[in-house]
DNA sequence: ATAGGGTTAG
């Protein structure tokens, strides 16, 4: 009876015929902790586990890995050393099923040395044992370690291509997690790949802009019948949004039907429309959400609220947030904060800004004095881009973007001490300047461009395009904006510094390389500075191309002279 | 009986 209650979820009755019967089996325990484990009633699984050591009875090899998987749920590291302790008393630890939950407990609970050391003394291990540790090396970092486990290991399942190619995926390395996507098709044919899967790829033709890329993925999934799966069109909503585009994200967002829309996929659209500043449909998406009788979150909240500040909804946005608590339940945290403080800082209300930093509840960290530093770059504020920039110093100081700006702030009011003075304190910390790079997607294939690179097998037409411009934008109205060019050199020689921002290679490979009319769409790891925007304009005005560049926090939609900025971001 | 997953501001 209490078996069939706690296989069918039903908790409640489970455990209320548990509590009547006094003389508890091995077995009827382990029905129970099985139910309450597996439904996520973590503490109550290890109460009743505690009530059964304490009858004397050690549990054996179908108790442990319910009792650990409740211990990796709560992420006490504690709880699950002593139930080690009790599988080591019971003699089940050699048990290959409770080792590899072991491995598991460790690994979610932070404790990967302790993970690795008890998948080096096992027995018997199998692929899961395999599949276990790799996900711990990965979402430590330990991206090599995970490699050399994939390689030695015999026999490899769907789950561990899975669990490699998302290991690359979060660790940034979109290009390895899509060449090992290619390689599993090509080379285990016994290998199928299901929704997790294509989930898990998804992300990285998201990093690294490849629209067509994920078209061609989305188009794999349709084939095998995986993309009715909600969680893979959200993905896959996430993939267009951050490749530019918003109109199929949108068709992937409709294509879920209301009931299966959860907050995720409401959360996905808001932040897809913020990062393309597009303002309107952020909000109006917002009150959809509403309508539709979902509870927003805090990160519905951050997608709002970044979603106004992008489209300089200064007062729209504060609103939202003054009524968070109260309206909605959700309290304000960090990432709110800093939200607003772009808000204001964004729109020039720089002392306003700056006010909340010092009246909020939480501490500025990093991203809040970011949102200030870049306030006082837009707005020409030096006292407070120092003020911020100094906080940085401290607080990221490998982080070179944050000298550049002041630096470049120093410059353009000639102040060279002040530049010399941040150029040897960078030195002498041993800080390098971290290389602009943009990625290009040219049939369906990303092109990387470095600035200052000449590596490039066309590297000579891209320069002499480069060369030809300026006189022909000139000639159209351009004026060279060098004021923020990091050295106080010549100003021809700081025109061709501009000149080899990676972006501007990117275009002009695009530009000699694509029929015309083709969209370029481009990917950058840093922030688009305030020449290549305006030769952005320019480009795609003289060679009537729509240019969607995307930056790292937002999107630029060149077209026709201007862009879907409006020059404010 | 154990393993892989989607949304977060600068």
């Amino acid at each position: 009876m209490v078996a069939f209650y706690a296989s069918s979820g039903d908790i409640y009755s489970a455990t209320t015929i548990f509590s009547t019967v006094s003389d508890h089996s091995p077995l009827l325990f382990n029905a129970v902790i099985r139910a309450l484990a597996l439904y996520k009633y973590s503490h109550q699984t290890l109460t009743v586990f505690n009530e059964m050591v304490m009858l004397g009875y050690l549990g054996d090899n179908f108790t442990y890995p319910f009792v650990l998987k409740a211990c990796s749920e709560l992420k006490v590291v504690k709880f699950g050393e002593v139930v080690h302790g009790l599988c080591l008393r019971s003699g089940f630890d050699r048990d290959l099923y409770v080792g590899t939950s072991l491995i598991d407990m460790y690994v979610k609970c932070g404790g990967l040395d302790l993970a690795r050391k008890v998948f080096d003394e096992m027995r018997v291990r199998d692929v899961s044992s395999w599949n276990v540790l790799i996900t711990g090396c990965m979402k430590e970092g330990l991206v090599d370690y995970a490699e050399g486990l994939f390689k030695r290991m015999g026999d490899r399942n769907i789950v561990s291509w899975t669990t490699m190619i998302s290991g690359y995926s979060q660790n940034g390395l979109a290009d390895k997690a899509l060449r090992l996507f290619d390689r599993m098709l090509g080379e285990d044919v016994d290998v199928k790949p299901n929704w997790v899967t294509v989930m898990s790829v998804l992300p990285a033709c998201a990093q690294v802009g490849a629209l067509d890329l994920g078209r061609k993925i989305h188009g794999f999934a349709k084939e095998k019948g995986l993309d009715s799966h909600p969680s893979v069109k959200i993905a896959l909503m996430a993939m267009y949004g951050k490749c530019g585009s918003l109109a199929e994200a949108r068709l992937c967002f409709d294509s879920v039907g209301l009931d299966k829309k959860n907050l995720v996929a409401w959360n996905t659209m808001i932040t897809a429309y913020a990062a393309h500043g597009c303002g309107v449909d952020a909000v109006s998406t917002f009150e959809d959400l509403l309508r539709a009788g979902m509870q927003p979150d805090d990160i519905t909240f951050t997608g709002l609220l970044s979603g106004c500040s992008h489209a300089g909804f200064v007062d729209v946005g504060l609103n939202y947030f003054y009524s968070m608590r109260e309206v909605y339940f959700v309290e304000p945290k960090y990432e709110h904060y800093a939200c607003v403080v772009d808000l204001l800082g964004r729109a020039g209300r720089l002392g306003e800004a700056y006010d909340l930093v010092h009246r909020m509840p939480i501490s500025a960290g990093a991203s809040i004095w970011g949102a200030l530093l870049a306030a006082g770059r837009k707005h020409k504020n030096l006292e407070i881009a120092e003020l911020a920039a100094k906080k940085l110093f401290v607080l990221e100081p490998e982080n070179s973007g944050n000298y550049a700006i002041l630096s470049n702030m120093y410059a353009e009011a000639k102040m060279w001490e002040e530049v010399n003075n941040l150029r040897a304190q960078q030195k002498s910390k041993g800080v390098k300047k971290s290389p602009g790079g943009t990625w290009l997607e040219i049939d369906g294939r990303p092109h990387l461009f470095l600035g200052g690179g000449t590596s490039h097998p066309r590297a000579e037409e891209i320069y002499m395009f480069l060369d030809t411009l300026p006189d022909k934008m000139k000639a159209a109205g351009y004026v060279p904006d060098t004021g923020f060019a990091l050295h106080d050199v010549s100003e021809e020689e700081k025109e061709y510094n501009l000149i080899t921002h990676s972006e501007k290679l990117a275009v002009a490979f695009g530009i000699i390389s694509t029929n015309p009319g083709t969209v370029l769409r481009l990917t950058k790891n840093l922030r688009i500075c305030v020449d290549c925007h305006t030769v952005m304009k320019f480009i795609s005005r003289i060679y009537e191309r729509e240019i969607i560049v995307r930056d790292v926090n937002r999107f630029h939609h060149f077209k026709d002279g201007h862009c879907s900025c409006g020059d404010y971001w």
